[in-house]
RNA sequence: GCCCAGAUAGCUCAGUCGGUAGAGCAGAGGACUGAAAAUCCUCGUGUCGCUGGUUCGAUUCCGGCUCUGGGCA
């Protein structure tokens, strides 16, 4: 099996630098596991590595697209496993690192996506009723469709319950079967996967500091010209945490005082779901930032060293 | 110093015509398989400011006190 190193770990945990630090060691490459971090010009709100973060070492994944093209993960997977072919080809170690689960899990497990692009009316009609409020017209079609979806989707999640609608328009199988079939994979790769964490209170600090550095960097004038360059609100780039609530700001919805509190707030409720993303994951190594003095240099020896013992590489 | 209004969950407040109380936010947990930084679900006991009184029973009514606003001197 080839190997497959994984860094995960919430928002503003420091898995970046680890994955640099850890690449260097192990002849590595990165490769982002980000939703936002593909998207050019989004730099400072997604916390993207800068060229010198990088130091060196190659980064894939990240500025592949602009903002107004949407990404999915049956493409991002697709363009990953080129590039792990690549690094493959050239002798070295992919380093998948991120803060997407979803998009971790699709590449760890090699789940199968159609290869086919949604049926675009089926999908808006279905968005028609949803706007119209038929929420319990949509779920009682699930239910008659695949009734097993419909018992673990809860009907106000109408994105949940429109494109479990749409697999099965396109396929005549209900998502709960490919589900259930893409859930007992096992993973193909030699895999060591690793999530970096600390307390709570901690990672709030670090979040809320964050957030106030973002500020400062020029976020706002960052978020500015995405807007002048004719991004529009709506683009799903510019509902990411930091976009979002400075267009709020731009438009005077509020002050920035109170955008800065959203984007904060927003942070941290999503650092508290990419962790349960990789709670239910086993056989992962949780790292205690904490339990290393807050040393990154310490979590790669420790890395390094597991690596070896489990035979990783 | 006097008058008025407050004082209830971490915060903002609602409420109890007297039978020990509940929303939003915060916080916690969870789901997710082609929008995922999105979307969605679940979780609310706290000396009801302190202290006397009335009462079978007071957070609720009455008195005093403390504190916080606002007003008058």
């Amino acid at each position: 099996m080839k190997p497959l190193i994984v860094i995960a770990g919430p928002t503003a945990s420091g898995k970046s630098k680890l994955a640099v630090l850890l690449a260097k060691e192990i002849q590595g490459e990165i490769i982002s596991a980000d939703s936002m971090q593909v998207y050019k010009g989004m730099d400072i709100g997604t916390a993207k590595v800068t060229l010198e973060e990088m130091d060196g070492i190659k980064h894939h994944l990240i500025d592949i697209l602009s903002p107004d093209e949407a990404c999915s993960i049956a493409w991002y997977q697709k363009m990953v496993k080129e590039a792990m072919a690549d690094i493959y080809a050239r002798g070295k170690v992919p380093i998948l690192a991120g803060g997407t689960g979803f998009y971790i899990q699709s590449i760890i497990y090699d789940v199968t996506f159609m290869d086919h692009e949604p049926d675009h009316s089926y999908r808006e009609s279905l968005e028609e009723m949803a706007k119209k409020g038929d929420k319990g017209l949509l779920f009682s079609m699930l239910e008659a469709v695949d009734p097993e979806s419909s018992k673990t989707i809860h009907m106000n999640n109408v994105k949940r319950v429109i494109r479990a609608l749409e697999y099965h328009h396109m396929t005549n199988e209900p998502i709960s079967l490919h589900n259930k079939r893409e859930k007992e994979k096992q993973t193909p790769y030699n895999l060591g996967f690793y999530v970096l964490n600390m307390d709570r209170d901690l990672l709030y600090s670090r979040i809320n500091y964050r957030v106030d550095q973002m500020i400062e960097e020029g976020l706002i004038l960052e978020v500015k010209t995405l807007l002048d360059q004719g991004y529009d609100k709506s683009l799903v780039a510019m509902q990411g945490l930091g976009y979002k609530e400075i267009i709020g700001y731009l438009e005077g919805d509020y002050d920035l005082d109170y955008a800065v509190d959203l984007l904060k707030k927003g942070t941290r409720h999503f650092a508290k779901r990419q962790l349960t993303w990789f709670k239910r994951e086993e056989n992962v190594t949780w790292l205690n930032l904490q339990d290393y003095n807050l040393d990154l240099t310490q979590v790669v020896k420790y890395i390094l060293k597991d690596i070896v013992v489990k035979k990783f590489l």
